[in-house]
DNA sequence: CTACATCCTCCAGTCACTGGAGGATCAAGC
DNA sequence: GCTTGATCCTCCAGTGACTGGAGGATGTAG
């Protein structure tokens, strides 16, 4: 067999911390590991490939939620493809918003900071803009 | 006296859940508001513009810390209004670097989602993506 | 007098981890 | 065989910024 791994060595090729992928065990991402006579963890490259493909799409911003269907799915391979398409244009949308907003804020912090020609904070227009009925 | 606001007129007035506000007095955000008798918040309009401004600012996307640090700020209009611009500026840093961040995961999502040609979970080439090792 | 709204305190849950206490086990070197 | 240090275990508390609810007191309008 080739459950040759312990718990670290998933940790050190993932850069994933141990507590993590104990976590990620215990809320049900990934499966509940055998374990050894002594009662440590052990994985194969299964588990190490289902690690990987977690770490990446929480690098890509998936929620849990997200990584658990998209999980699901990988394990109906005659399933349609449009599931897996229709979460990562969820997950696309939402990004889209989130970089508008913050290109809003980007905008308006940048109008406040122009605003401020030094001085004393009585007069910092920073303070004022915030402090002003929205 | 002009303490003639309840919490659940702050609360309307500035789009704040009455449990955020009390959450704000525990977290020293909001000073402890004076009780009437029977023990209820009353607040004058001092509370409810730094309410606003507490709110305005977490809009904006500043921490509490930060909060924390701007109202004690503009409680010494003499001090120089550097520090709330440094506060200010290190925010906008902060918020470029997850705008660019968000970039980055908008167009790998989108040659992801384009590379997929319809067809079964088995050949989705996000899948294949997301399992290949970084 | 009776609804009903609003208020109170206290506590648990959210999300995705992170860190640490306290203790067991393992591998290597002497 | 013994020590040392790394790694592992379980369990629990904390993060940030709230949110929601239980269970009960108070206020107000008709």
């Amino acid at each position: 067999m080739s459950k040759t791994l312990m718990i670290g060595d998933l940790a050190s090729a993932t850069g994933t911390k141990v507590n993590t992928i104990r976590f990620y065990e215990e809320t049900g991402l990934m499966r509940r590991a055998d374990r050894t006579a002594s009662g440590r963890r052990t994985y194969d490259f299964e588990d190490l490939k289902r690690l990987r493909f977690i770490r990446r799409a929480r690098r890509l911003g998936f929620e849990t939620k997200e990584i658990r269907s998209l999980l699901a799915l990988s394990d109906r391979p005659e399933a349609p493809c449009e599931e897996v398409t229709d979460i990562a244009l969820g997950h696309l949308t939402d990004i889209e918003a989130k970089i508008a907003q913050l290109i809003r804020l980007r905008d308006e912090l940048n109008r406040m900071i122009r605003l401020c020609a030094g001085g004393s904070i009585s007069q910092c227009q920073i303070l004022e803009q915030l402090a002003e009925s929205s």
